[in-house]
DNA sequence: CTGAAAGCGCTTACAG
DNA sequence: CTGAAAGCGCTTACAG
């Protein structure tokens, strides 16, 4: 089948193609009577425009870039959803990309620019030196705006970017502990040096100072495997009655293997995640963990990609912060 | 910044924009001197092809189209993933397309067809008549190559379609609870009537009924909150000695609730899931599942893409079906 | 309010 | 092996 072309729908209502683009584009700036015409024609024909040509004549493509390292995490897919309901809403397409390794990224940087997006919503929580500078020439050198989403660089460039306040929520969550008369609480982070759990580490080495309490830091790998025996031989060595994994599943695996242990949770150690997955659901006891808004986050990210969009100067600047919270359920007092 | 055009490159290599394209496309037609040139000069200025000139030229998009209902689907994430490999190897993008629903199906149509994607990947469970028709649209009018990934439609259209076979699963798994000496075994499907789960329904019914057993089904809606009424009053208007979920998430909320309810599992009741997603690792006791290679089926289902694509005449035509198996770990004997 | 025409940045027969 | 030129299907000043 041969698609029918604005030329096609011009000639069966004998108008101009200039005059079909703009009864489609610009309704107000056409007579409703030869409007009529031409939604007709476009509709007998089945005409559906070639975003191609679209874009190559107009130098916008109404397509924004989602780049995110894994997609497999949790807390990933909900973001997405979030930016996907808000973009359709504006009628802009999603193209994904999912290699962000550092010997990927001048290939990922061309397709950015090959594709002509009007945006890049940007979801990893690593995010290395390279990725910075690649960042930095996407913004710069092709003024493309740029949002991150649930997660901040700590490049001097000050992107844009939408999340909670990590440290604080890291410092509240350590709090709520010792509030509850925990004395040994252990944070188990990632080995990698994310930005993001650099700053729930601050957060809980913050309280841990002001109630002169001792830092006790267990590094894992993120992985569900490789986690065990890290964990184990952490839990050995260190007595400890509360938890916070900076990661739902991070502190679902320490819960488990307490249980294993036979330590009794909460009355012998409380536990702690961070993002309210789904995982939270199904673990037993159910876990306390902090809030993040995550479906909004990648919601809100969409939406101030879109002012960005439409401004001439990209500022491209500071912080967003939404709201956590604290979920306590069953693995704390 | 303004982008390097290819007449830019042909000017400062002294050739003409033709030969840029070429060198730049099919280097071989092209004296290895003058590709030298091009190249040079292109890497000088940054150069890189414009995508929506290419598109409308060549009437290629390079482009595969991902469309999926529920991002949040734990296998949902990690079959992109496996796709989005596989196309990058092949130097496809991807454009990730999330609503599915009934009323926004021509909209998705249009999109498709607008943005002239090369190929459609579809992972939807659900597949509605209208669905369905929609996709006998894509593959036939507009000749839009078509797989199906992790399912199967009940359209006689018999679309191209990478999984496993979901009855002899169903049928396998009900049987090894039979052996087991389980005799009173209840299925947890869903309320919607997914083809796939209509699968693994007839598989188990078809075991029950081998061994003159009674079918004992349970219909929950596949969301983790309101699941629990559902399973609540099944469990105790029917007792049972056997599980099957037909996802794992099913199946841990059905475990959870049997040992609140003072069950021991694996001695009282075995419980099987079905996917062996990253939740079997997190439950306790561990889940034992069918699992599902997931990410082969994603990247299986790119591969068939690809050479679908390559056809002038599209077959569309067949169920490719990869293995599965089971996993015994701790909530069966 | 509408049309004629140029232009967006590529590809690709065609000719040489 | 290379170039001149037409064409892909739109948008958008410009003129009327």
């Amino acid at each position: 089948m041969n698609k029918a072309t604005i030329y096609d729908v011009a000639a069966l209502a004998r108008v101009s193609n200039a005059t079909v683009s703009r009864a489609l584009n610009e309704p107000d700036k056409v007579k409703p009577e030869t409007r009529d015409k031409v939604l007709k024609a476009a509709k007998e024909l089945g005409y559906k425009a070639n975003a191609f040509a679209k874009g190559l004549a107009s130098n916008k493509s109404t397509e924004v870039a989602v780049v995110v390292s894994d997609l497999s995490r949790a807390s990933v897919a909900e973001m997405v959803k979030g930016i996907s309901e808000v973009a359709s809403h504006y009628n802009y397409s999603i193209l994904l990309f999912t290699d962000t390794s550092d010997d990927k990224l001048p290939e990922l940087l061309t397709n950015l620019v090959s594709h002509s997006v009007d945006g890049v919503l940007y979801l990893n929580d690593e995010i290395t030196q390279k990725q910075n500078q690649m960042l930095e020439d996407l913004v710069d050198k092709f003024q493309i705006p740029l949002v991150l989403c649930n997660t901040v660089s700590n490049s001097d460039h000050n992107f844009l970017s939408v999340a909670i306040d990590f440290e604080k929520a890291g410092y509240e969550v350590t709090k709520s502990l010792i509030q509850e008369g925990r004395n040994n609480i252990a944070l188990f982070t990632t080995t990698k040096r994310f930005p993001v759990n650099e700053l729930k580490e601050a957060g809980y080495k913050k309280a841990i100072k002001e109630y002169g309490l001792k830092e006790l830091i267990c590094y894992t790998t993120g992985n569900l495997d490789s986690n065990k025996n890290d964990i184990d031989t952490f839990l050995n060595e260190n007595d400890i009655d509360g938890v916070i994994g900076v990661r739902d599943s991070i502190a679902i695996a320490v819960l488990n293997t307490l249980i294993a242990k036979g330590r009794r949770i909460p009355e012998d150690v409380s536990v702690f995640g961070f993002q309210n997955t789904r995982y939270t659901q199904l673990s037993r006891p159910l876990l306390s963990t902090i809030n993040i808004p995550i479906y909004e986050i990648g919601a809100r990210s969409m939406r101030v990609l879109t002012t960005e969009m439409m401004k001439e100067e990209q500022e491209h600047k500071g912080l967003i912060t939404l709201e956590h919270s604290i979920i306590k359920r069953l693995t704390t007092k």
